[in-house]
RNA sequence: CGGGGUGUGGCGCAGCCUGGCAGCGCGUCUGUUUUGGGUACAGAAGGUCGUGGGUUCGAAUCCCGCCACCCCGACCA
């Protein structure tokens, strides 16, 4: 994309609403622009990270076996008065009235919808198990909205609900989505800890959220170093394979939020391994047994021909949340430090000085070579402008061209994370960025 | 939902107390200048002062209602 004809409102001076880090930032580098309380629109670099992150979660769910469908966003009162969730939900469900006076609602999460067409089809307990996914925008009207993107009202978000015959079927599938978890994050450039979260009336111990660290979280969390310096990515789990070592390995050591938090067990752990932080909810899975199956009425015939209701459990990343969480983990005071996966572009080509032939000529092979991830100011600016620009957007490489170097056929590769800079041949320069 | 605050040009703000031509900085446009970290000079465009009513010769300013947005708390992915 060429700066000079690009919609990237970029902003010198900080909107007054804005309190975070990530929510300030987001509005400087022209990635969202709010349109009234907790709703955003997305502007094309903002958009183009949206769904990397999107593209990654997507990627971990089919590979761990899940299926991706598509729900509506408008959904009709008749389900949740069946699941007995219509009165419970209270002011933050959006209720809405149709044309014929029918009560719908805009959808702030998707159990009983999927759970009645998944018992459109599901007639035996051959066709089990079964995980759904879906990727779409949810509405909860909090009283408050605040942070930005991180807690909107109007959010984006993936749920996947898995439907096993058996307890033990149903907890194989927790143990695929918290795998899958781990993986989606460290792809993202995050460490994202899984904790022990409240089971509710349910019990039990499968429910955990999955927590980054950040200075700026919104709760304090309790972790193992141990935790931190796993490599997640070095392993390729066999999701059809028995998953309990890895599940194992991230229960067995200390992490917990504030609510879940035991002294007691948390002075087991080493002084000099105890981590104490801020934390950002990014992902929260959850088993729930027969909660919605049995009211709405969703029964396989089992093999002794006897009717069984479905095991059921849920899984959610907060997509639109992982936008903001993600630049609260990555940034410095001149602006974002996009991880390469979620990076809009991977690099910005720095042209000093528009109108000198060698510059035009060496940024313009740069960026046939890179396009489409990259952008190439082109703008009639001073330095220090895009300078300042790029750092604020936040891309991973910054390709700096002016008169001195373009003469010699060098360019000027600065690593936006460490700020190292090196002088290198066009052919080196676009390898490096690639490479990352 | 309790408490507090703010609405004045695209953005950040002053003016309001004490009513009298609507201002400043940034950005934008034109010209000159500058050319490796938000350059300098000159000129220009751009505002129903959130909104409805009231008081007054006269309201951004005083009074009443409404709306929107923000902050703290409780709540939440």
């Amino acid at each position: 994309m060429r700066l000079s004809r690009a919609f990237l409102p970029t902003l010198k001076e900080t909107p007054a609403e804005a309190q975070i880090a990530s929510h300030r930032l987001m509005l400087r580098a022209g990635l969202v622009r709010q349109t009234s309380a907790g709703i955003y629109a997305w502007l094309p670099a903002g958009l183009r990270v949206l769904r990397k992150v999107e593209q990654i979660v997507r990627e971990e769910q089919d590979r761990a076996g899940a299926q991706e469908i598509l729900m509506p966003t408008i959904q009709p009162a008749e389900l949740w008065r069946e699941s007995g969730r219509y009165d419970d939900y209270g002011k933050e469900m959006l209720r809405i009235k149709d044309r014929h006076e029918r009560d719908m609602l805009y959808g702030p999460t998707n159990e009983e919808m999927v759970t009645d067409i998944f018992k459109g089809f599901a007639k035996s307990y051959r066709d089990l198990p079964r995980n759904l996914y879906h990727i779409q925008w949810k509405f909860r009207d909090e009283v408050r909205p605040r942070f930005g993107v991180m807690r909107g009202r109007e959010f984006l978000m993936k749920d996947a609900y898995s439907f096993d015959l058996t307890k033990e079927g149903a907890e194989h599938s927790y143990r695929q989505m918290f795998v899958a978890y781990l993986r989606t994050f460290a792809r993202m450039g995050l460490k994202a800890i899984p904790m022990r979260a409240d089971t509710g009336p349910i019990g039990g111990n499968l429910s955990h959220e999955f927590i980054i660290l950040a200075e700026t979280g919104e709760s304090q969390v309790f972790v193992s170093q141990d935790l931190l310096d796993y490599d997640v990515l070095a392993d390729t789990p066999d999701y059809l394979g028995d998953l309990s070592p890895i599940v194992n390995f991230w229960t067995s050591h200390y992490a917990a939020t504030e609510e879940m938090h035991d002294e007691a067990a948390w002075a087991q752990v080493p002084e000099a391994k105890r981590v104490s932080a801020r934390g950002i909810e990014v992902g929260h899975i959850f088993f729930f047994g027969t909660k919605y199956s049995a009211p709405l009425g969703l029964s396989v015939q089992g093999p002794d021909g006897k009717p069984v209701a479905p095991e059921m459990g849920s899984y959610g990343i907060g997509i639109s949340r992982l936008v903001g969480a993600i630049i609260e983990a990555s940034h410095d005071e001149a602006g974002i430090i996009w991880p390469d996966a979620v990076a809009p572009f991977s690099a910005a080509i720095l042209n000093l000085k528009p109108g000198d032939a060698g510059c035009d000529a060496l940024c313009e092979q740069l960026y046939a070579a890179l396009s489409p991830e990259a952008v190439y100011d082109d703008r009639e600016e001073r330095a220090g402008v895009k300078f300042n620009d790029a750092d604020l957007s936040g891309h991973p490489w910054q390709a700096v061209v002016g008169p001195r170097g373009a003469a010699a056929g060098r360019v000027e590769l600065k690593r936006r994370a460490t700020g190292e800079r090196a002088e290198l041949s066009l052919e080196d320069a676009v390898a490096r960025i690639k490479g990352a």
